[in-house]
DNA sequence: TCATCACATAGATGAACGTCAATGTACTTA
DNA sequence: TAAGTACATTGACGTTCATCTATGTGATGA
């Protein structure tokens, strides 16, 4: 993953109610009314950050009847995981390093 | 980690620019000049990424004569990565789901 | 001491963000 | 079919962001 991927999906991940809905669908599939229970926010802003979370992948949606249903996609979040393991690891061979010499 | 912090240090990397620079910052330590070099930004725009950087605490700098050395925080990149690591797992005792119950 | 270098700060600007009320749309049910 | 429910879209708004130019500050060296 690149630095210009991650910084839009740490940018989806930048505001506290999105992480909250996260932490949520990380138990499991949750519908919308559900998720807005949770948060004094109105219909229209959450609408506003389902649709960021599903837009970058970081969330799934699904149709159900009338209501939608959402989940996790937590193989991104490990893809966003192994990005901050590779800058927060030692690097002895470092490409930055070798470009200096 | 609780949501609120989290949530201002992934704005902090939500820039592609303060993310190449801790890419840089991964494989040790580098003066600003350094830095500015690898980036077509002007120095007042490499400056107010930086204070973002060790405002949020992922970044620590130290004074050098004229020279100011900036190292990452490799502990605190752990944190986030500790953070998505819960987020991403499954959750068989979930307290959402206990909460439901 | 004075010029230069490295970096910070101030102020301005255009773009993006988070939020809302109002409205539209699709589905369900009486 | 008509009313109600669940969700999306639109348009407006104040705020924050990333960037710049201009200027200030502190250290270095001739």
């Amino acid at each position: 993953m690149d630095a210009k991927i991650a910084a839009l999906l740490f940018k989806v991940l930048s505001d506290e109610t999105r992480l909250k809905i996260i932490e949520m669908l990380s138990c499991g599939e949750e519908c919308a009314c559900k998720l807005q229970e949770a948060f004094s926010i109105t219909q229209p802003t959450l609408s506003y950050h389902m649709k960021m979370l599903v837009n970058s992948g970081l969330v799934s949606a699904r149709k159900d009847g009338a209501w939608m249903r959402y989940t996790l996609n937590s193989e991104l979040c490990r893809g966003l995981q192994n990005y901050l393991e590779q800058v927060s690891s030692d690097h002895e061979n470092c490409v930055c390093k070798a470009v200096d010499q």
